[in-house]
DNA sequence: TTCGGGCGTTCGGATTTCCGAACATCGCGG
DNA sequence: CCGCGATGTTCGGAAATCCGAACGCCCGAA
């Protein structure tokens, strides 16, 4: 019944923990234990894969089951849960469940009981094919978007970093809506030499299908009249635009005009840079590996856990094609038959010889570039910095007096 | 605050329910008191006039609460019920509320407390003729003032922020007024491209009904002596102007006649901006999503207690507009069966754009990515990393626990 | 089989860190 | 001149971190 399902444990007490535990495993989830409350927002805030359903104490050593969800739910949809408690009164079990908690059980409770209500509040699985994107809550938010953009006619704005897969977007607003069997004419402005010329031609082509615009903020201002009359013509064909980080500035500087760019901000799918998603990067890493394992003369055996998680750490600022070029990259080059680290981080590979910095010394650096970035963003503003770093004003001066600033 | 609701109380305990009732009625409520189970199904199902509330005792001579919610929901959506019961167990309290009850207490109770809850589970059902526009006081001051408005044939002007509802304030005044019955023209201003066109078009078309004049302080020179010839001609319509921040500005620079403006400004219907009258923001929340709900295929179960204290915290800049785009975005993105706070505020999900880490946040990501480099480096060997981390190896340890490596 | 070493885990105390409460100082404007 | 707010500096106690010393477990070598 649990089978394959992923059930973070939230509990402090060691017998109880172990018991249900157990049995979890008994029934075939893949179970989190955690024993405190700290550690189980960063588990449940960044999982490594999408957890099904989370079992809570509500008492633990650092905080309440109660703090815990009300932090998840600040900042992202938390997994259904179910609170698990031995002293907990009528009072805090009705709190619990207005505030949208899955169910609540006191303790001692009947094992099949219990999992017939883990089992009774898991959301039904297999939504797996209408998720291109990631598994994290953000990638399925995407998907979601996605299909509802593919479902009306109005123009779309796709925002996101570089090699966020904006294009992958757009082509799957396209596929997805009535227009699929019409063209798919992409104009990418930033890459183009003549982005005018670009514009037209993607014009021309587009007939009354859909037409993608990548790189918005590139273009130039007759290529903005231009759209715009196009707009205004009406046209037969849809629009989807993407644009970058600088579209900010470009409307600040008046590069873009203003009314333009709000005639396409109708819809707008933001896409997060996957290094706020940590855990799409493993997720892609082996999706991309399947796909290019499967073409291989030798296939691979597989990759390294020490390799996922150095994926899943890495910072990405190319994003999703940075992953794309690193897996070619190291699938062509590996030396074994299972992907190491190395393969996929070449260039960590020169420091070999010299020594690595002491734990202490790199957590000073860490903290001494942090409070630099901190201070600089403040003016100087010592108060206000200690704030935003989240120290007393005193710890912070004798931070900065350690670390010489 | 429960003055003029309709609440049944469902109560076999004489003492207990004659209490309740003559609190209730102090309180200013219509209270149907009936003390058995098959009687209740009759006066819910078939109520003289619709039912606000229910107030449910759980064990009656011929039946239970439970039994008699289970009744009402099997042929229709019953109103929200509060259960109130002496020794019912964490048990019920989750069933019912799983059910879809709306709160549970158990006896005794502070009667203080326990009208707060009960007032905080009414809902305005339908088109409450006399509080459409909000709970607050500043909200039932519009209603008196939209009423008193109707009655008399005087210009009116209606001032509010962005997104306030000026044109919901006009058009009320035109359905109540004996002018309901002929045409409700209306000019908006501030989104024309032409103003004088629009505003000559509702001319043409207002006959004897209302002219409604939004954006009133984008009105060009050439539009205000046309609007001030129109007052003089005299006119058989009614006017109806509505302005927003920028009048003031308007009539400092001259861009605004201030003649004409004050023969505008003799009834004036101040729209105060959602974040001053905070308790209407989950008011209004609770209006929409109930009347989206249930046009909706698969309607959610409610609203997170969390993201109810989310929407009376919010700031709310584009007012009652704002408040109705985000219900919209998250009722068709939710993922659950309950509205969270991300939900409504998905912005914040992407708390990295703004808010700089923690110091020890950072200092945390610092020590873990190192601790990964040393790990790489020799291999997965513990004790090698300690020394080339410096420091002991029980240390190490507990830094991969609580860094969950 | 025993032995030894790597590892997971706990424990108590030494040490460091962190914080709030002070107090002095330094502009800065009224 | 004073008051005010931000900063520099010190201090003592609370809280954490770190470390060595254990204990038990597992596994491979002897």
């Amino acid at each position: 019944m649990l089978k394959g399902r992923r059930i973070a444990l939230v509990e402090d007490d060691e017998i109880m923990g172990a018991s249900i535990e157990q049995r979890l495993r008994l029934e075939g989830a893949d179970v989190v234990w955690v024993k405190l409350m700290q550690r189980a927002v960063g588990a449940l805030r960044t999982p490594r894969a999408p957890i099904d359903a989370v079992v809570c104490d509500i008492r633990l050593p650092d905080g309440t089951g109660e703090d815990l969800f009300a932090t998840l739910c600040r900042t992202a949809t938390p997994p259904p849960f179910l609170f698990i408690t031995g002293q907990g009164g009528i009072d805090q079990a009705v709190r619990l469940l207005q505030a949208g908690a899955a169910d609540y059980v006191t303790k001692p409770f009947e094992m099949a009981g219990f999992l017939d209500r883990l089992a009774h509040l898991l959301r039904p699985k297999g939504e797996a094919v209408d998720q291109p994107f990631g598994q994290s809550s953000a990638a399925r938010r995407i998907g979601v978007l996605v299909a509802q953009a593919a479902e009306n006619d109005r123009p779309v704005l796709v925002r996101g970093g570089a090699g966020t897969g904006k294009a992958l977007v757009a082509r799957r607003i396209h596929h997805l809506s009535d227009r699929s069997a019409a063209p798919f004419a992409e104009a990418n402005l930033s890459r183009a030499d003549d982005p005018l010329a670009e514009l037209d031609a993607a014009i021309a082509a587009v007939g009354d299908g859909t037409l993608f615009l990548n790189g918005l903020e590139r273009l130039p201002p007759k290529g903005q009249d231009r759209l715009s009359v196009w707009l205004d013509s009406p046209p037969l064909a849809r629009l989807v635009a993407a644009c970058g980080a600088g579209m900010e500035a470009a409307l600040r500087d008046g590069r873009f005009r203003g009314d333009l760019f709000f005639r396409l901000d109708l819809f707008e799918i933001p896409i997060p840079p996957l290094a706020e998603r940590p855990e799409d990067a493993p997720w892609l890493l082996h999706r991309m590996f399947d796909a290019m394992n499967a073409r291989r003369e030798m296939p691979l055996r597989g990759i390294s856990a020490l390799a996922e998680q150095a994926v899943r750490d890495h910072d990405w600022p190319g994003n999703g094609r940075e992953l794309r070029a690193r897996l070619v990259q190291a699938m062509a080059t590996a030396t074994g038959d299972t992907l190491f680290p190395s393969d996929l981080f070449p260039e960590r590979q020169t420091t070999a010889a010299d020594r690595l910095p002491t734990l202490s010394e790199a957590r000073d650096t860490a903290e001494r570039t942090h409070i630099l970035r901190a201070l600089e963003r403040t003016g100087g503003h010592v108060i206000e910095a200690a704030k935003l770093l989240g120290v007393s004003r005193t710890t912070l001066w004798e931070k900065m007096q350690k670390l010489g600033i």
